[in-house]
DNA sequence: GCTTGTGAAACGTTTCACAGCA
DNA sequence: TGCTGTGAAACGTTTCACAAGC
């Protein structure tokens, strides 16, 4: 069987291969920032745009935008460009956010309640269904955007889980308890988590894992602000 | 010249080279990582660790960790592995993190408030001097973790920039003012931006960007369900 | 024995350059 | 003419494998 021509044909829609077999990653990183792009063109009332004009709206070149997008398929029209709308469909068929996406939050500190406000989740389709703490104080309270949701011990995770049918979990506890609620959300058949805790988390193979470390984000910008500092300094000297 | 060795002797603890003349910015990524574990050994009493343990740690290669750490210096012992707090410091001088980060903060609505009161960043050295907003009704409010912050209006942006020496910005205002907020803080001499706006932003090449899109994060994970769970159906139906 | 640091090979990603199509 | 889709080349990153050191 050859891979080129039969791998292709057989995953129609979800990904083409390269020669490992596997869409790049940073390919699909891109998708979602090409999405971004292309619904703030879709606002203003934009028809069509050529791989160049949104490479260069990201600092990518041309190429980059029609390499990573023919991963998925033939979307283009030659001479023409990428019609928006066509392609904000696709992009969202393939990142999968053309549904809705039941999630719950755990850890309702300071950032999980405020993540339980954020309008950007339900208008890609990540609807929180659930949240939960074990601080006896916060239990029973009723937090986010009205009508809100009630905080729910840590107990009713597992049932909640299976009874609302919940997909996704984000976890905004200590990080102390980070693994703990993790194999839990794990064991309760939760196939993605986004992790917000600053300790690494072992998943098995079959769920997804995300992690964003606020502070660590903010160690990479004091790095890269020395370098250029440093860079500027040769600069000047030479 | 010969890039290899007087490169080498130039750079001296900030980044030695690659073919490339640069760190291979992944490699920074994981500084992080390589601290925050190492911080947690520390913590553990843990003296020395070898780069197979701290890989696994990772899901990492052992080889992997030799290399990125290489990248800045000779920090390990053969026969021994490396030594916790020895190497804490010198990532911690890589990084720029064994001093503090003078941080003021754009938009003070949910997240924006949440991150004023988040611990992870004062503990890494990162200090958040000063608060804006522009509306009306929460200028004047004291927020954070006391003694707390007094949100002040954006007209002061400017100023408090140059008086208390700031030297980055978190930026949590809504997507249609992002660039706008950005463009002043660049003019007003900000050297890093951690971007919490669903939004792309232009910044000169002097000033470093760092983007944390929420619900891109989420989108990323429902990709990758929906490619695991395709991967299941292959194998089971194999 | 065990472990680092590092050239060289393997691998993955991006860019180039152009055939093909509107 | 303008633009996509795509092999091939260039580039960057990771892994391998081993000399050198404790």
């Amino acid at each position: 069987m050859d891979t080129e021509d039969a791998g292709q044909q057989a995953r129609a829609e979800h990904g083409r291969l390269n020669r490992n077999g596997r869409v790049p990653i940073p390919a699909v990183r891109r998708l979602s920032l090409y999405l971004r792009e292309l619904e703030a063109l879709h606002q203003k009332d934009r028809q069509t745009i050529a791989s160049r004009e949104l490479g260069n709206l990201l600092g990518l070149t041309d190429a980059q935008v029609r390499k990573d997008l023919a991963y998925f398929g033939q979307f283009g029209h030659p001479g023409v460009g990428y019609r928006v709308t066509e392609l904000i469909a696709h992009i969202r068929s393939i990142l999968g956010t053309d549904r809705t996406w039941r999630t719950l939050l755990v850890g309702a500190g300071h950032l999980g309640t405020a993540l339980l406000s954020y309008r950007g989740f339900a208008s890609k389709g990540f609807q929180i269904v659930a949240a939960f703490d074990n601080d006896p104080a916060k239990i029973g309270m009723i937090v986010g955007t009205p009508p809100g949701l009630e905080i729910l011990p840590l107990e009713k995770l597992e049932a909640t889980i299976t009874e609302k049918n919940v997909q996704m979990a984000i976890l905004c506890v200590p990080a102390g308890a980070a693994q703990q609620v993790a194999d839990r959300l794990v064991a309760a058949g939760i196939k993605g988590i986004l992790n917000f805790a600053p300790q690494t988390l072992n998943v098995p193979e079959d769920v997804s894992l995300a992690s964003v470390d606020l502070a660590l984000r903010l160690e990479q910008l004091a790095f890269h602000i020395c370098a250029n500092l440093l860079a500027a300094e040769r600069h000047g000297q030479q």
